[in-house]
DNA sequence: AAATGTGAAGAGGTTCACAGCG
DNA sequence: CGCTGTGAACCTCTTCACATTT
Protein backbone atom coordinates (compact mmCIF):
# COMPACT_ATOMS: atom_id res chain seq x y z
CA UNK A 1 0.00 0.00 0.00
CA UNK A 2 1.48 3.13 -1.24
CA UNK A 3 -0.54 6.88 -0.26
CA UNK A 4 -1.40 8.55 -3.44
CA UNK A 5 1.60 10.92 -3.39
CA UNK A 6 4.50 8.26 -2.72
CA UNK A 7 4.95 8.64 0.70
CA UNK A 8 4.47 5.55 3.07
CA UNK A 9 1.78 6.36 5.27
CA UNK A 10 1.32 5.80 8.54
CA UNK A 11 -2.01 5.47 9.82
CA UNK A 12 -1.26 3.57 12.84
CA UNK A 13 1.40 6.00 14.31
CA UNK A 14 -1.42 9.09 14.56
CA UNK A 15 -1.34 10.16 18.18
CA UNK A 16 -3.33 12.41 19.45
CA UNK A 17 -5.65 12.42 16.38
CA UNK A 18 -9.27 11.45 16.70
CA UNK A 19 -10.87 9.54 14.46
CA UNK A 20 -13.97 10.88 14.67
CA UNK A 21 -12.75 14.22 13.86
CA UNK A 22 -10.76 13.60 11.08
CA UNK A 23 -14.24 12.26 9.44
CA UNK A 24 -15.63 15.16 10.42
CA UNK A 25 -12.99 17.36 8.31
CA UNK A 26 -13.25 14.90 5.40
CA UNK A 27 -17.05 15.16 5.30
CA UNK A 28 -16.84 18.91 5.77
CA UNK A 29 -13.87 19.09 3.08
CA UNK A 30 -16.19 16.81 0.34
CA UNK A 31 -18.95 19.16 0.43
CA UNK A 32 -16.56 22.21 0.22
CA UNK A 33 -14.81 20.81 -2.80
CA UNK A 34 -18.24 19.77 -4.50
CA UNK A 35 -19.26 23.46 -3.73
CA UNK A 36 -16.27 24.47 -5.41
CA UNK A 37 -13.42 25.66 -3.26
CA UNK A 38 -10.40 24.65 -3.63
CA UNK A 39 -8.23 26.33 -1.05
CA UNK A 40 -9.48 26.88 2.28
CA UNK A 41 -7.81 28.00 5.94
CA UNK A 42 -8.12 26.24 9.04
CA UNK A 43 -10.15 29.26 10.46
CA UNK A 44 -12.45 28.70 7.64
CA UNK A 45 -12.99 24.87 8.40
CA UNK A 46 -13.28 25.65 12.11
CA UNK A 47 -16.79 27.67 10.59
CA UNK A 48 -17.77 24.85 8.33
CA UNK A 49 -17.64 22.27 11.41
CA UNK A 50 -19.97 25.76 13.29
CA UNK A 51 -16.80 26.63 16.08
CA UNK A 52 -16.74 22.90 17.53
CA UNK A 53 -13.26 22.16 16.96
CA UNK A 54 -10.74 25.29 17.54
CA UNK A 55 -8.29 25.98 13.73
CA UNK A 56 -5.23 25.28 16.04
CA UNK A 57 -6.49 21.78 16.67
CA UNK A 58 -7.42 21.65 12.85
CA UNK A 59 -3.94 22.38 11.82
CA UNK A 60 -2.60 20.35 14.32
CA UNK A 61 -4.66 17.27 13.31
CA UNK A 62 -3.79 18.02 9.98
CA UNK A 63 0.02 18.63 10.17
CA UNK A 64 0.06 15.38 11.60
CA UNK A 65 -1.03 13.86 8.41
CA UNK A 66 1.78 15.48 6.59
CA UNK A 67 2.64 19.04 5.89
CA UNK A 68 0.16 19.71 2.91
CA UNK A 69 -0.71 23.46 3.85
CA UNK A 70 0.67 26.77 2.67
CA UNK A 71 1.57 29.58 5.01
CA UNK A 72 -0.16 32.59 3.92
CA UNK A 73 -2.40 30.51 1.67
CA UNK A 74 -4.09 27.82 3.53
CA UNK A 75 -4.85 24.16 2.31
CA UNK A 76 -5.72 22.80 -1.02
CA UNK A 77 -8.91 20.83 -0.84
CA UNK A 78 -8.77 17.83 -3.04
CA UNK A 79 -5.25 16.81 -1.80
CA UNK A 80 -6.72 16.91 1.52
CA UNK A 81 -9.37 15.32 0.79
CA UNK A 82 -7.54 12.25 -0.84
CA UNK A 83 -5.19 12.19 2.29
CA UNK A 84 -8.33 11.97 4.68
CA UNK A 85 -9.53 9.41 3.02
CA UNK A 86 -6.51 7.40 3.08
CA UNK A 87 -5.91 7.75 6.41
CA UNK A 88 -9.94 6.89 7.10
CA UNK A 89 -9.17 3.54 5.14
CA UNK A 90 -12.05 5.37 2.38
CA UNK A 91 -9.27 5.12 -0.43
CA UNK A 92 -10.59 1.68 -1.32
CA UNK A 93 -13.73 -0.25 -0.94
CA UNK A 94 -15.05 -2.36 1.44
CA UNK A 95 -17.68 -5.04 1.67
CA UNK A 96 -20.72 -5.44 4.33
CA UNK A 97 -22.94 -8.31 5.52
CA UNK A 98 -26.05 -7.43 7.29
CA UNK A 99 -27.22 -9.58 9.90
CA UNK A 100 -30.58 -8.56 10.64
CA UNK A 101 -32.95 -7.52 8.17
CA UNK A 102 -35.39 -5.66 9.89
CA UNK A 103 -36.45 -2.28 10.01
CA UNK A 104 -32.70 -1.57 11.54
CA UNK A 105 -30.71 -3.62 9.06
CA UNK A 106 -32.99 -2.41 6.50
CA UNK A 107 -32.41 1.05 6.99
CA UNK A 108 -28.70 0.77 7.37
CA UNK A 109 -28.23 -0.83 3.90
CA UNK A 110 -30.43 1.94 2.58
CA UNK A 111 -28.56 4.92 3.58
CA UNK A 112 -25.24 3.10 3.01
CA UNK A 113 -26.47 2.34 -0.01
CA UNK A 114 -27.41 5.65 -0.93
CA UNK A 115 -25.06 7.80 0.04
CA UNK A 116 -21.24 6.08 0.31
CA UNK A 117 -20.21 4.64 -2.98
CA UNK A 118 -17.26 2.91 -1.63
CA UNK A 119 -19.28 0.93 0.77
CA UNK A 120 -21.22 -2.44 -1.23
CA UNK A 121 -23.57 -4.59 0.76
CA UNK A 122 -23.21 -7.77 -0.11
CA UNK A 123 -24.61 -10.58 1.79
CA UNK A 124 -27.72 -10.02 3.92
CA UNK A 125 -28.93 -12.32 6.54
CA UNK A 126 -32.22 -13.36 8.69
CA UNK A 127 -33.55 -16.06 10.83
CA UNK A 128 -37.23 -15.29 9.79
CA UNK A 129 -39.18 -17.57 7.39
CA UNK A 130 -40.96 -13.68 6.21
CA UNK A 131 -37.84 -11.77 5.68
CA UNK A 132 -35.60 -14.83 3.72
CA UNK A 133 -35.99 -15.02 0.23
CA UNK A 134 -36.74 -10.94 -0.59
CA UNK A 135 -35.12 -9.41 -2.81
CA UNK A 136 -33.04 -5.80 -1.64
CA UNK A 137 -31.37 -4.36 -4.90
CA UNK A 138 -30.64 -7.61 -6.47
CA UNK A 139 -29.14 -9.60 -3.14
CA UNK A 140 -31.21 -12.16 -1.66
CA UNK A 141 -32.20 -12.49 2.37
CA UNK A 142 -30.72 -15.97 3.07
CA UNK A 143 -31.06 -17.76 6.54
CA UNK A 144 -28.53 -17.30 8.42
CA UNK A 145 -27.35 -20.83 8.30
CA UNK A 146 -26.02 -20.34 5.19
CA UNK A 147 -23.55 -17.56 5.97
CA UNK A 148 -21.03 -20.44 6.11
CA UNK A 149 -21.15 -20.54 2.62
CA UNK A 150 -22.08 -17.40 1.11
CA UNK A 151 -19.86 -15.42 2.71
CA UNK A 152 -16.54 -16.73 1.85
CA UNK A 153 -17.91 -16.27 -1.54
CA UNK A 154 -18.38 -13.10 -1.79
CA UNK A 155 -15.59 -11.78 1.06
CA UNK A 156 -16.45 -9.24 3.19
CA UNK A 157 -14.44 -7.39 5.76
CA UNK A 158 -17.38 -5.85 7.70
CA UNK A 159 -20.54 -7.21 9.31
CA UNK A 160 -23.39 -5.33 10.81
CA UNK A 161 -25.09 -6.74 13.75
CA UNK A 162 -29.12 -5.48 13.81
CA UNK A 163 -30.56 -8.57 15.35
CA UNK A 164 -32.15 -8.25 18.80
CA UNK A 165 -29.62 -8.38 21.71
CA UNK A 166 -30.39 -12.25 22.34
CA UNK A 167 -29.42 -13.52 19.09
CA UNK A 168 -26.33 -10.84 18.71
CA UNK A 169 -23.49 -13.14 20.45
CA UNK A 170 -24.05 -16.19 18.35
CA UNK A 171 -23.90 -14.14 15.23
CA UNK A 172 -21.03 -12.15 16.29
CA UNK A 173 -19.07 -16.14 16.74
CA UNK A 174 -20.47 -17.05 13.69
CA UNK A 175 -19.25 -13.88 11.91
CA UNK A 176 -16.25 -14.17 13.43
CA UNK A 177 -15.54 -18.00 12.42
CA UNK A 178 -16.01 -16.90 8.64
CA UNK A 179 -13.16 -14.46 9.39
CA UNK A 180 -15.39 -11.24 9.10
CA UNK A 181 -12.07 -8.74 10.33
CA UNK A 182 -14.64 -5.63 11.79
CA UNK A 183 -18.44 -5.27 13.43
CA UNK A 184 -20.85 -2.98 13.72
CA UNK A 185 -23.31 -3.77 16.52
CA UNK A 186 -26.43 -2.21 17.03
CA UNK A 187 -27.25 -4.60 19.77
CA UNK A 188 -28.02 -3.72 23.05
CA UNK A 189 -25.19 -6.37 24.49
CA UNK A 190 -21.59 -6.94 25.18
CA UNK A 191 -20.05 -9.01 22.77
CA UNK A 192 -17.57 -11.58 23.61
CA UNK A 193 -15.15 -12.10 20.89
CA UNK A 194 -12.98 -15.32 21.30
CA UNK A 195 -11.32 -15.23 17.48
CA UNK A 196 -9.24 -17.98 16.28
CA UNK A 197 -5.60 -17.23 17.68
CA UNK A 198 -4.10 -17.72 13.77
CA UNK A 199 -6.36 -14.84 12.70
CA UNK A 200 -6.26 -11.03 13.80
CA UNK A 201 -8.59 -9.72 16.23
CA UNK A 202 -11.90 -8.53 15.13
CA UNK A 203 -12.64 -5.02 16.02
CA UNK A 204 -16.08 -3.89 17.62
CA UNK A 205 -17.76 -0.84 17.44
CA UNK A 206 -21.11 -0.63 19.38
CA UNK A 207 -23.73 1.89 18.29
CA UNK A 208 -26.77 1.89 21.36
CA UNK A 209 -29.34 3.98 20.78
CA UNK A 210 -30.82 3.90 24.35
CA UNK A 211 -27.48 4.53 25.27
CA UNK A 212 -27.45 7.90 23.28
CA UNK A 213 -30.85 8.65 24.42
CA UNK A 214 -29.77 8.60 28.05
CA UNK A 215 -27.15 10.83 27.02
CA UNK A 216 -29.68 13.23 26.20
CA UNK A 217 -31.59 12.73 29.28
CA UNK A 218 -29.11 13.12 31.37
CA UNK A 219 -28.24 16.52 30.42
CA UNK A 220 -31.52 17.53 30.24
CA UNK A 221 -32.01 16.70 34.00
CA UNK A 222 -28.88 18.67 34.78
CA UNK A 223 -30.22 21.69 32.44
CA UNK A 224 -33.20 21.69 34.74
CA UNK A 225 -31.36 21.45 38.29
CA UNK A 226 -29.20 24.47 36.79
CA UNK A 227 -32.21 26.30 36.04
CA UNK A 228 -34.38 25.78 38.89
CA UNK A 229 -30.95 27.08 41.08
CA UNK A 230 -30.75 29.98 39.15
CA UNK B 1 -36.64 17.17 42.59
CA UNK B 2 -35.45 15.62 45.55
CA UNK B 3 -32.80 12.24 45.03
CA UNK B 4 -34.03 8.88 46.70
CA UNK B 5 -32.53 9.03 49.43
CA UNK B 6 -33.33 12.87 50.08
CA UNK B 7 -30.11 14.02 49.58
CA UNK B 8 -30.22 16.86 47.09
CA UNK B 9 -28.70 15.32 43.72
CA UNK B 10 -25.57 16.73 42.14
CA UNK B 11 -26.29 15.92 38.85
CA UNK B 12 -24.21 18.59 37.26
CA UNK B 13 -21.00 18.67 39.32
CA UNK B 14 -19.90 15.22 38.16
CA UNK B 15 -16.31 16.42 37.18
CA UNK B 16 -14.38 13.36 35.20
CA UNK B 17 -17.26 11.31 34.62
CA UNK B 18 -18.22 10.27 31.25
CA UNK B 19 -22.05 9.23 31.35
CA UNK B 20 -21.41 6.84 28.57
CA UNK B 21 -19.38 4.78 31.22
CA UNK B 22 -22.26 5.27 33.44
CA UNK B 23 -25.06 4.48 30.92
CA UNK B 24 -22.80 0.98 30.92
CA UNK B 25 -22.84 0.77 34.44
CA UNK B 26 -26.32 1.13 34.92
CA UNK B 27 -27.03 -1.31 32.23
CA UNK B 28 -24.74 -4.21 33.42
CA UNK B 29 -26.44 -3.66 37.25
CA UNK B 30 -30.06 -3.49 35.80
CA UNK B 31 -29.02 -7.21 34.32
CA UNK B 32 -27.20 -8.59 37.85
CA UNK B 33 -30.00 -7.03 39.69
CA UNK B 34 -32.84 -9.07 37.38
CA UNK B 35 -30.32 -12.37 37.75
CA UNK B 36 -30.57 -12.02 41.27
CA UNK B 37 -27.25 -10.14 42.63
CA UNK B 38 -27.52 -8.11 45.69
CA UNK B 39 -23.93 -7.18 46.04
CA UNK B 40 -21.59 -6.08 43.52
CA UNK B 41 -17.80 -5.51 44.13
CA UNK B 42 -15.68 -3.09 42.28
CA UNK B 43 -14.00 -5.81 40.29
CA UNK B 44 -16.82 -8.01 39.40
CA UNK B 45 -18.79 -5.32 37.71
CA UNK B 46 -15.80 -4.84 35.83
CA UNK B 47 -15.71 -8.46 34.86
CA UNK B 48 -19.27 -7.53 33.52
CA UNK B 49 -17.98 -4.91 31.38
CA UNK B 50 -15.51 -7.26 29.89
CA UNK B 51 -12.75 -5.35 31.58
CA UNK B 52 -13.51 -2.45 29.30
CA UNK B 53 -13.54 -0.53 32.20
CA UNK B 54 -10.82 -0.54 35.21
CA UNK B 55 -11.77 -1.10 38.57
CA UNK B 56 -10.79 1.78 40.31
CA UNK B 57 -12.06 3.60 37.61
CA UNK B 58 -15.72 2.17 38.54
CA UNK B 59 -14.68 3.17 42.28
CA UNK B 60 -13.91 6.97 41.21
CA UNK B 61 -16.95 6.83 39.02
CA UNK B 62 -19.17 5.68 42.07
CA UNK B 63 -17.41 7.52 44.76
CA UNK B 64 -18.36 10.56 42.58
CA UNK B 65 -22.48 10.09 42.88
CA UNK B 66 -21.86 9.59 46.50
CA UNK B 67 -20.64 6.92 49.15
CA UNK B 68 -22.36 3.51 48.65
CA UNK B 69 -20.03 1.51 49.16
CA UNK B 70 -19.08 -0.79 51.99
CA UNK B 71 -15.63 -1.73 52.74
CA UNK B 72 -14.82 -5.09 52.38
CA UNK B 73 -18.20 -5.83 51.19
CA UNK B 74 -19.20 -4.03 48.02
CA UNK B 75 -22.19 -1.93 46.68
CA UNK B 76 -25.49 -2.64 47.26
CA UNK B 77 -26.90 -3.51 43.54
CA UNK B 78 -30.35 -2.13 44.39
CA UNK B 79 -29.77 1.53 45.47
CA UNK B 80 -27.00 1.42 43.30
CA UNK B 81 -29.38 1.24 39.87
CA UNK B 82 -31.39 3.73 41.24
CA UNK B 83 -28.89 6.17 41.73
CA UNK B 84 -27.26 5.93 38.45
CA UNK B 85 -31.10 6.13 37.25
CA UNK B 86 -31.51 9.31 38.72
CA UNK B 87 -28.24 10.48 37.15
CA UNK B 88 -28.38 9.81 34.19
CA UNK B 89 -32.49 11.03 33.93
CA UNK B 90 -34.07 7.84 33.83
CA UNK B 91 -35.55 7.89 37.27
CA UNK B 92 -38.65 9.65 35.40
CA UNK B 93 -40.79 9.25 31.93
CA UNK B 94 -39.93 10.99 28.95
CA UNK B 95 -41.80 11.59 25.27
CA UNK B 96 -40.12 11.39 22.33
CA UNK B 97 -41.32 12.77 18.71
CA UNK B 98 -40.02 10.58 15.86
CA UNK B 99 -39.22 12.86 12.34
CA UNK B 100 -39.47 10.78 9.33
CA UNK B 101 -41.12 7.28 9.65
CA UNK B 102 -38.55 5.31 6.96
CA UNK B 103 -37.06 2.23 8.24
CA UNK B 104 -34.95 4.25 10.24
CA UNK B 105 -37.63 6.07 12.21
CA UNK B 106 -39.39 2.85 12.56
CA UNK B 107 -36.67 0.62 13.71
CA UNK B 108 -35.84 3.25 16.63
CA UNK B 109 -39.56 3.43 17.80
CA UNK B 110 -39.54 -0.51 17.65
CA UNK B 111 -36.32 -0.47 19.38
CA UNK B 112 -37.19 1.85 22.04
CA UNK B 113 -40.86 0.60 22.49
CA UNK B 114 -39.64 -2.46 22.63
CA UNK B 115 -36.95 -2.34 25.63
CA UNK B 116 -37.00 1.24 27.23
CA UNK B 117 -40.31 1.77 29.29
CA UNK B 118 -39.44 5.51 30.35
CA UNK B 119 -39.45 6.52 26.51
CA UNK B 120 -43.01 7.03 25.17
CA UNK B 121 -43.23 7.71 21.65
CA UNK B 122 -45.97 10.32 21.20
CA UNK B 123 -45.98 11.58 18.48
CA UNK B 124 -44.79 10.22 14.58
CA UNK B 125 -44.15 12.88 11.32
CA UNK B 126 -43.29 12.26 7.91
CA UNK B 127 -44.07 14.22 4.72
CA UNK B 128 -44.23 11.05 2.16
CA UNK B 129 -48.48 10.49 1.21
CA UNK B 130 -47.54 6.64 1.41
CA UNK B 131 -46.73 6.97 5.26
CA UNK B 132 -49.19 9.67 6.59
CA UNK B 133 -52.02 7.92 7.82
CA UNK B 134 -50.75 5.16 8.73
CA UNK B 135 -50.64 3.73 12.48
CA UNK B 136 -48.44 2.38 14.74
CA UNK B 137 -48.95 1.14 17.90
CA UNK B 138 -52.10 3.34 18.15
CA UNK B 139 -50.23 6.55 16.90
CA UNK B 140 -51.23 8.01 13.34
CA UNK B 141 -48.35 8.95 11.38
CA UNK B 142 -48.76 12.88 10.77
CA UNK B 143 -47.98 15.61 8.11
CA UNK B 144 -45.09 17.48 9.44
CA UNK B 145 -46.69 20.58 9.08
CA UNK B 146 -49.04 19.49 11.84
CA UNK B 147 -46.29 19.05 13.85
CA UNK B 148 -47.53 23.03 14.96
CA UNK B 149 -50.55 21.98 16.37
CA UNK B 150 -49.90 17.92 17.71
CA UNK B 151 -46.38 18.76 19.64
CA UNK B 152 -47.75 21.24 22.41
CA UNK B 153 -50.86 19.06 22.79
CA UNK B 154 -48.77 16.16 23.84
CA UNK B 155 -45.83 17.89 24.86
CA UNK B 156 -42.65 16.10 24.25
CA UNK B 157 -39.18 17.10 25.08
CA UNK B 158 -37.30 14.79 23.09
CA UNK B 159 -37.15 14.62 19.16
CA UNK B 160 -35.77 11.94 16.97
CA UNK B 161 -34.32 13.45 13.05
CA UNK B 162 -34.75 10.25 10.59
CA UNK B 163 -35.33 11.87 7.57
CA UNK B 164 -33.12 12.65 5.07
CA UNK B 165 -29.73 15.24 4.98
CA UNK B 166 -31.41 17.36 2.89
CA UNK B 167 -34.59 17.81 5.16
CA UNK B 168 -33.06 17.66 8.46
CA UNK B 169 -32.48 21.35 9.36
CA UNK B 170 -35.85 22.00 8.34
CA UNK B 171 -37.27 19.57 10.81
CA UNK B 172 -34.78 20.99 13.61
CA UNK B 173 -36.03 24.19 12.86
CA UNK B 174 -39.35 23.24 13.56
CA UNK B 175 -38.86 21.30 16.74
CA UNK B 176 -36.75 23.61 18.31
CA UNK B 177 -40.26 26.25 17.38
CA UNK B 178 -42.02 23.87 19.37
CA UNK B 179 -39.93 23.89 22.17
CA UNK B 180 -38.57 20.69 21.82
CA UNK B 181 -35.68 20.52 24.27
CA UNK B 182 -33.11 17.59 23.16
CA UNK B 183 -32.72 16.51 19.52
CA UNK B 184 -31.39 13.04 18.39
CA UNK B 185 -30.14 13.30 14.94
CA UNK B 186 -29.64 10.60 12.77
CA UNK B 187 -28.86 13.21 9.19
CA UNK B 188 -25.28 13.27 8.40
CA UNK B 189 -25.78 16.91 8.59
CA UNK B 190 -24.46 19.77 11.07
CA UNK B 191 -27.67 21.41 12.46
CA UNK B 192 -27.57 24.69 13.47
CA UNK B 193 -29.74 25.79 15.94
CA UNK B 194 -30.93 29.52 16.82
CA UNK B 195 -33.25 28.38 19.45
CA UNK B 196 -35.23 31.36 20.64
CA UNK B 197 -33.65 33.71 23.47
CA UNK B 198 -36.29 32.99 26.38
CA UNK B 199 -35.71 29.32 25.68
CA UNK B 200 -32.77 27.13 27.04
CA UNK B 201 -30.28 26.00 24.17
CA UNK B 202 -31.56 22.55 23.01
CA UNK B 203 -29.47 19.50 23.42
CA UNK B 204 -28.20 18.11 19.87
CA UNK B 205 -26.71 14.74 19.57
CA UNK B 206 -25.46 13.54 15.78
CA UNK B 207 -25.72 9.49 15.14
CA UNK B 208 -23.59 9.26 12.01
CA UNK B 209 -23.62 5.80 10.82
CA UNK B 210 -21.07 6.38 8.18
CA UNK B 211 -18.85 8.20 10.57
CA UNK B 212 -19.12 4.98 12.67
CA UNK B 213 -18.42 2.66 9.44
CA UNK B 214 -15.54 5.04 8.51
CA UNK B 215 -13.92 3.83 12.17
CA UNK B 216 -13.99 0.56 11.78
CA UNK B 217 -12.10 0.93 7.78
CA UNK B 218 -9.47 3.01 9.61
CA UNK B 219 -8.94 0.49 12.02
CA UNK B 220 -8.89 -1.96 9.35
CA UNK B 221 -6.71 -0.09 7.28
CA UNK B 222 -4.00 0.56 10.49
CA UNK B 223 -4.73 -3.00 11.29
CA UNK B 224 -3.20 -4.50 7.68
CA UNK B 225 -0.44 -2.12 7.44
CA UNK B 226 1.23 -3.05 10.94
CA UNK B 227 0.80 -6.60 9.94
CA UNK B 228 2.43 -6.01 6.65
CA UNK B 229 4.95 -4.37 8.79
CA UNK B 230 5.06 -7.76 11.20
C1' DA C 1 -8.64 -10.03 55.04
C1' DA C 2 -11.06 -7.76 51.63
C1' DA C 3 -12.77 -4.06 49.30
C1' DT C 4 -13.74 0.91 49.18
C1' DG C 5 -12.20 5.80 48.97
C1' DT C 6 -8.72 9.08 47.60
C1' DG C 7 -4.47 11.99 47.14
C1' DA C 8 -0.63 11.81 43.97
C1' DA C 9 1.57 10.54 39.82
C1' DG C 10 1.10 9.80 35.06
C1' DA C 11 -0.68 9.98 30.34
C1' DG C 12 -3.13 12.02 26.80
C1' DG C 13 -5.26 15.55 24.52
C1' DT C 14 -6.19 20.68 23.96
C1' DT C 15 -5.01 25.49 23.96
C1' DC C 16 -1.61 29.15 23.81
C1' DA C 17 1.90 31.88 21.95
C1' DC C 18 4.76 32.69 18.62
C1' DA C 19 8.31 31.28 15.26
C1' DG C 20 8.57 30.28 10.34
C1' DC C 21 7.13 30.74 5.46
C1' DG C 22 4.93 32.35 1.45
C1' DC D 1 0.78 40.74 6.49
C1' DG D 2 -1.69 36.17 6.91
C1' DC D 3 -1.81 31.63 7.93
C1' DT D 4 0.55 27.41 8.91
C1' DG D 5 3.43 24.66 11.96
C1' DT D 6 4.90 23.56 16.62
C1' DG D 7 7.14 23.51 21.24
C1' DA D 8 5.40 24.61 25.81
C1' DA D 9 1.87 25.34 29.14
C1' DC D 10 -2.29 23.72 30.53
C1' DC D 11 -5.91 20.88 31.74
C1' DT D 12 -8.60 16.74 32.03
C1' DC D 13 -8.98 12.02 32.69
C1' DT D 14 -6.82 7.58 34.07
C1' DT D 15 -3.92 4.71 36.84
C1' DC D 16 -1.33 3.81 40.91
C1' DA D 17 -0.51 3.20 45.68
C1' DC D 18 -2.12 2.98 49.95
C1' DA D 19 -4.74 4.59 53.96
C1' DT D 20 -9.31 3.48 55.73
C1' DT D 21 -13.14 0.97 57.06
C1' DT D 22 -16.07 -3.18 57.86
Amino acid sequence: MIAPDGRTPFVQTLVGVSIPRLYAYHRALRQALAAGTSTITSRELAALLGQTIASTQIRKDLCALGTLGRRGQGYQVAPLVDQLSWVLGLQRDWRIAIVGFGFLGHAFATFIAARESRFHIVAIFDNSPKVIGQSWQGITVSDMASATQIIPNVGCEIGVIAVPAEAAQDCADLLAMMRIRALLNFAPVLLHLHSPASAPPVIVRNIDLAGELSILTHRLSAASLNSEEA
